[in-house]
DNA sequence: AAACGGTGTGGTATCGATACCACAAATTGT
DNA sequence: ACAATTTGTGGTATCGATACCACACCGTTT
């Protein structure tokens, strides 16, 4: 590949003015212009995106930070992300936590020391230290999936989802409804769903058992494990089940029909998320639609924004979800 | 953030003394290495990965090509090469071709570009141009899931396992076999897979109607559709169904459920890929596991050879599979 | 005719690091 | 004691681009 002086001795010109045509900028003859665009053609140089970023400070990549990738929400996410980001000319450097809390602050170093244009943060624990470390960041960033006061934030209503779905589990004569959550440490999932869960529960004035309450992690097979202890522990079985993921509804659903418990007939369950199997399932599950792939696409798009405005927007995003009901209530 | 410049001043020594502490190359005495590393704790200073970059000609980032992240399949890839990219110190950067032809060739040039250390690239269609333009690339690469002459290869086995997976059906006495493929463009899961079930009916001197051939795309739906024209096109029904994927499979037990048709007693479901959700369907499907994170784990460990024996290499990997005989048959 | 503003071009400094060489000082060998 | 290493350090060139300034050349304006 030649470099810049080459294609400037070869067209007759300085590297100044092939800068200026590659950048369109500044003034250059028609004449120039033409010998500089034909040496560039023939040889088919590309300016070298090292240089160029050393000189500019700006990549053209953005960092992508989840806890995962192997999980639909994630990868959804960050297709969204991808989509919109790639229209716009950048690329995304992608970094996997593990829902390890020092690795989430060691990519957060690690992507401004190479000088990304942005970042979009799938956060799962919002610690102070973290906070404290992001809002002492010099690079725009997008936070998804957590609150986090002064930055840019695109949240889940899990709150108003969790209400609503546990409202139509209520407004279909389910009055013993068990619960399937999920670590509380992860503010949006574990805490806000179980809160709405549990204030929709007492407005309602329906006792909760405490067996009916369980914790899962994230897989298939906790929502089963979760399941299995919630009916051996219950005085009273309960007529549906309310999990805060779909993988955990899944789990939860083949519990139950290995049991021989009809759902919804003998116990509904609900999940959310949305998963793709979640339609093709029988009963197909009732759940809420967070569409991530447009959460993705919104993050990126917010963060565009802010490096095109180049003053830090501090706007919140609150998505819109679907209540998807099917046949699992 | 100061530069190495800077760091020198303070620790009063020499730009190049710095750089030697930081690469430890080269003498150093104990007491100006003590120094700059004292500099170095107190500023927090980090080396500019850019003008390394520039300078070195590496930049510890690998360029990763996937049809798509939103599929399970590749989103396991990815999360297995990141595992052992992230252990060694590199960094994915992602590009998605959404199986589009010349994204694939762009992406390719962008990376060369970009000056990634390396390449791993999930390839659909191999055609001429394409293997052309990957063996003039002067960037290691490892393709991964289709064969290509001249580069490092990650196979896997597609024959041998539809052959095993065939050879399932027939030895459990199934006579008429439906099968649901894709586009053969797609040499390994469309042409190969496809091969050896032909091969291996024929061995067994079965009939395949022409109605008991299908094609899907890659969803769950198509393969719903696809089930739908197969009995629909039946002159005899077929007592089990190949799909080529466990989405076409799961597509296919769907409509069998919906239609009353028992499964596996009326008509057996087999699929290839062992998705997490395969094992918590019900009847729990008969899959073959290709082990993905494994795979993009190989792919990475592969390229990571090359990039450490600085020649290239032309191994090829034939990665084994695992039969997974639940109970869908 | 002098002054002026818009065009077009090249030269030089710079971004922040490493490579490589020159050279001084310390150590070793004979 | 002197040459030959080994060890330690700094200076300069370089990677390949852009930023910015200086200047030359025009046609207008006063």
């Amino acid at each position: 590949m030649p470099t810049i002086k080459e294609i400037a001795t070869m067209a007759s010109v300085s590297r100044s003015t092939v800068s200026r045509v590659l950048n369109d900028s500044g003034y250059v003859s028609d004449e120039a212009r033409k010998r500089v665009e034909q040496v560039i053609k023939e040889t088919g140089y590309m300016p070298s995106v090292q240089a160029k970023a050393l000189r500019t400070k700006k990549t053209k990549v953005i960092g992508v930070i989840v806890p995962t990738i192997r999980t639909e929400t994630s990868s959804r996410l960050v297709a969204g992300m991808d989509y919109i980001l790639a229209e716009a000319g950048y690329q995304v450097l992608l970094a996997t936590t593990n829902q390890e809390r020092e690795k989430e602050l060691e990519f957060l170093q690690l992507l401004q020391t190479r000088q990304v244009d942005g970042i979009i943060f799938a956060a799962t624990n919002v610690e102070p230290t973290l906070i404290e470390k992001i809002n002492c960041l010099s690079i725009p960033i997008t936070v998804i999936g957590q609150e986090i006061d002064g930055v840019p934030n695109v949240l889940y209503d899990d709150y108003h989802a969790a209400k609503d779905l546990t409202q139509l589990l209520i407004s279909k004569g389910h009055k013993r409804i068990g619960f399937i959550g999920v670590n509380e440490k992860d503010r949006a999932v574990g805490y806000l769903r179980k809160k709405a869960f549990l204030e929709m529960m007492k407005r309602a004035s329906l006792n909760v058992e405490t067996g009916w309450v369980q914790e899962g992690i994230f897989d298939i097979h906790s929502g089963y494990v979760a399941t299995e202890k919630m009916l051996a522990y219950s005085k009273q079985l309960p007529t549906a089940i309310f999990a805060v993921t779909d993988r955990l509804a899944i789990g939860a659903m083949q519990f139950l029909k290995q049991h021989n418990y009809r759902v919804p007939d003998d116990i509904a369950v609900v999940g959310i998320g949305a998963s793709e199997i979640s339609e093709h399932l029988t009963p197909a599950l009732t759940t809420v639609d967070y569409q991530y792939e447009q959460a993705g696409r919104q993050a990126a798009m917010l963060l565009i924004q802010q490096l095109n405005v180049k003053e830090s927007v501090t706007k919140k995003i609150v998505l819109d979800y679907r209540l998807l009901d099917r046949d699992s209530v």
